[in-house]
DNA sequence: CGTCTATATTGACAACCATCGATACAGACA
DNA sequence: TGTCTGTATCGATGGTTGTCAATATAGACG
């Protein structure tokens, strides 16, 4: 792959997998979760676990704290934000236009697609 | 992996790759988008991303349309809606209690970590 | 019919990733 | 110090995925 240095796209190849989706939504509940508690909830052992909380905390999704042997995760409020944010600019945002290959109109790079390609709506 | 039949993941999965997130963001617009475009916009071959947008397809993100020799490309209303929920379902929901691990408030399964473990706000 | 254009499919390859066993690290406790 | 518990890292492995060249399919046009 690219090797991915869009924040977007980390932010959703981080929840983009069963165990890691899972875990967020642990996470989305009202306080931290302690690290103990997803081996139980996503059926997976606890190396696994560790991997995808690592994943999940290098992007940015959640923030982890020691307090004595256990380790507290909590979702990043702000990578939320990020993501819905990101999901609110997916939708369509209102009609234009004439139905023709985008590249056809300025340019006309290519060969003159000009045949009937109306109502498409 | 686990071959993902949970549509939730469906969506997040096909939304989760640079360039098909790109071709999400360019059917974000006002109209239908014939595939012809994308090939310019994303940088990739022809099979590429004829494969991408099966992919889309099939996660139920866009829907084609045959006119002439051209396919048009539209975003699914539906699945964007449903990103945006998904989405909005990832976000702290309140706060409401004491911190202890889940397991350790009903059942008591694991041996008992009664330490200190509060003001974790 | 044949040819041209646009798109989809096939096949193969390389890179990536989720998973787990084994092991190392960190803190609590005696 | 040593042991116990919880978490992270390492190493290996099997499956998945993104990519493209080659080929096939579909419609338009002579």
């Amino acid at each position: 792959m690219k090797r991915s240095l869009d924040p977007d796209i980390r932010l959703l190849q981080a929840a983009a997998d069963p165990t890691r989706l899972a875990i967020l939504r642990e996470l989305s509940g009202p306080d931290a979760v302690c690290a103990c508690d997803f081996t139980a909830c996503c059926d997976v052992a606890q190396p696994t676990v560790s991997h995808h909380l690592k994943v999940l905390r290098e992007a940015g999704w959640v923030t982890a704290e020691r307090r004595g042997n256990w380790v507290w995760y909590t979702l990043n409020p702000e990578a939320a934000a990020r993501f819905r944010s990101l999901a609110g600019g997916l939708g369509p945002r209102g009609e234009t236009g004439a139905g023709l290959p985008a590249g056809a109109i300025g340019g006309g790079r290519r060969p003159l697609p000009v045949v009937e390609a109306r109502e498409l709506a």
